[in-house]
DNA sequence: TTATCATTCAACCCAAAAGTTGAATGTATA
DNA sequence: TATACATTCAACTTTTGGGTTGAATGATAA
């Protein structure tokens, strides 16, 4: 049987598009670097672990469907999110995998151990201690990441200095640590390590895109 | 080179899936019908132009992540969303399509003429001006969709019924037609065809998917 | 039980997508 | 101007996905 092809079919390929275009574990991936910032093509394909030609080639297809741009930097070509809005769809799909996909749910248990236990905290609450002077926010990204923007107020302790900063961390506060996102390890990793060296420390929720997304205060330096 | 395969991938891996499954525009019309409503894999082909092997096929995948679930009612199998999120998902995916593909804005004002000529109405407005009794309004989709749902004091007037049905329509009240969605063609034309008979109309900005997702009163008949 | 009907399954075909390799492009620096 | 370097392009292979056909399943109704 051959479909009728109307205009509704093609409005429904046109938004198969973009889906397919998030269709590819590859490209979620790129995005999800993409979200932190800018990047350049080599950037990308040595942090998703794709040669540079397949790493184009996966960059044109995101941006011929308008998830992101590109521009040139000297000899660099820099890639970044269209919209934020892109986001928003991926957020969409984290929920309803979350949701029904059990799969997802064995990942998240055991990559980001003990899911609920580290107490995450809401953005919005996190805003009114940050107000109240009651926490210290700490970015454990990477300081290129953190470069691009970062919470406003934050202090830059990548994962890998943590235990030579902890000197530098205040006792009397609670330490709230956050990094790419809801599935990013760092953040859990940090709370974990910070717990085990008897500080008061929870994660944020989401990471900064999220927090951005939401239009709360974001630095640069 | 190879992708190193960690549970991160893993995860993004899941998230494709999702993606993918939204990535045909045969499931994307396939869900659409289903967000009216519960249907059988008869009923679905047959609507969606499909053979019945290949919307069953197209189901399973659905299923299979977990977007649409099913259950048996005699000799029929009645499939129907799974989470109303699915609509959150797929509207994401229509706001970055008309914001980045052309195609799509040429195709939505050919298709659906003069978009915003028909001054569409947002669902808090409706509410309000319903409740003082301002409008009439009036679902312009099937029968058997209207009884699946609609909303609160809406009245049924199938398109293909309309010019018959003209004289029972209060001459004193805005008219606000709605039908399956913000790219239905239904109530387009039902407003079309109101204001060429000198009746004042209006479109509903979206369908009764988007209105029952905000939690807007919808009654069952 | 048997016949009927809606749905699914299994085995295929064809088209599209992902990935590789090596050459081409275009900008910046020596 | 020549060289180096980041990125893209082109051609090709392999894998995946959409689609068809015809048979199998499983519930209902005679």
């Amino acid at each position: 049987m051959s479909r009728t092809q109307g205009p509704k079919q093609a409005l429904f390929e046109q938004l198969a598009l973009v889906a397919r275009a998030l269709g590819s574990a590859a490209r979620l991936e790129l995005l999800d670097f993409l979200a932190q910032g800018e990047r350049s093509v080599e950037d990308l394909a040595q942090v998703a672990g794709l040669s540079m030609a397949n790493t184009s080639k996966h960059l044109q297809q995101l941006k011929s469907t308008g998830l992101v741009e590109a521009s040139r930097d000297g000899k660099h070509i820099r890639y970044r999110l269209s919209d934020e809005r892109v986001l928003d769809a991926i957020g969409d799909l984290r929920i309803l995998a979350e949701a029904h996909l059990e799969q997802v749910d064995r990942l998240v248990s055991s990559y980001l151990r003990s899911r609920d236990a580290l107490e995450p905290l809401p953005a919005t609450e996190l805003m009114a201690r940050a107000r109240d002077g009651l926490v210290t926010v700490i970015d454990v990204r990477p300081p290129e990441e953190y470069a691009q923007g970062h919470i406003a107020g934050a202090l830059n302790i990548p994962l890998d200095k943590l235990r030579r900063r902890l000197k530098d961390l205040p006792r009397d506060r609670e330490i709230v640590a956050y990094c790419r996102g809801p599935w990013c390890v760092l953040s859990y990793e940090a709370v974990a390590r910070l717990r085990k060296a008897g500080i008061d420390a929870r994660r944020l929720e989401d990471g900064l895109p999220e927090w951005r997304r939401a239009g709360l205060p974001v630095e640069h330096s």
